[in-house]
DNA sequence: ACTATATAGTACTAAAATAGTCCTATATAC
DNA sequence: GTATATAGGACTATTTTAGTACTATATAGT
């Protein structure tokens, strides 16, 4: 089932609850009553977000966390490596020598230029974007040659 | 860390295989040999394929196991579906009612246009491209309007 | 300086998903 | 009829993920 975990749907919902108000500051317990989600996890997940700058934190008395840049400077990509760590379809596009089969692979090549398909999908959603209205209209952009011309499909 | 499972990077590999000896019938124990993946877990992976299309089988004495459809004609959205279902980032854009948060949920389009992103990049990929060797070149394809223009980066 | 408040970091536990195995039934070739 | 091979389902073990707890550190306000 290709998903993100459910951490990140969490920090989904807490970055755009921050995005719609990007004035404020926003504590740990302001972001649980205002999401739902339980406490310890809201921590757990905006500790992350800090370290990977998408967040920024202000500590003591009065702190709290707020956005690192503006929403539309923010991408999807950025969020799920902050959360779940580097992206890659399979074990073998990230770390050498896990895979038994990996001086046989021939496959290794094309999985790894999949994933930069996708990456390339995910990257250029901003949390700007996720907190649009729902709109579509067909756009253009570049992904590696393994999707040939021939295969693409218009859907919208 | 957007991953497919072991069990689809196994169900690529065996596929390779058969995708360069399209005459033949395989069997499990064949695939064993020219794999190195353990014969129940090919054997449950060739299931899967065959109940989704992949693949057709053939019972009985002298059987095995064979492409449904040309390496052109399948792709790798089939493949992944096959073994782990229906593909979704979020568990909420596949089922109602499992997320808490649902009705205050506004984020839930937008995720569903990120998931037809990632649809419409790995249903482009066949499995004879994967089988090609690795080259690279631009092309264009139509994704959901939250992907704007103005955040696209052209990489190749 | 002291105190209340809030984040930082790390280690641990519990729950869920995934991977892998095994057994029985059924179909086919010779 | 028998050997060979897939079909289907149930089960177990492992790994990953989610969630919790505890201690340290920084800041605001008095």
């Amino acid at each position: 089932m290709l998903r993100v975990s459910k951490l990140t749907d969490y920090a989904s919902v807490i970055l755009t609850h921050i995005a719609h108000h990007p004035a404020a500051l926003h504590t740990a317990s302001d972001l649980t009553n205002a999401t739902g989600v339980a406490l310890p996890t809201v921590s757990k997940i905006l500790k992350l977000l800090t370290k990977k700058n998408v967040l920024v934190s202000h500590r003591g008395s009065k702190g709290g966390y707020a956005l690192a840049k503006k929403p539309s400077e923010t991408n999807v990509a950025e969020i799920i490596t902050a959360i779940e760590g580097p992206i890659s379809m399979t074990e073998c596009s990230t770390v050498s020598g896990l895979c038994e089969q990996e001086s046989s692979c021939e496959i290794k090549g094309n999985w790894h230029l999949i994933n930069r398909a996708v990456y390339t999908a995910i990257e250029a959603v901003s949390l700007a974007d996720m907190i649009a209205p729902v709109r579509r209209q067909a756009v253009s952009f570049s992904v590696p040659e393994i999707v040939k011309t021939s295969d693409l499909k218009v859907e919208n």
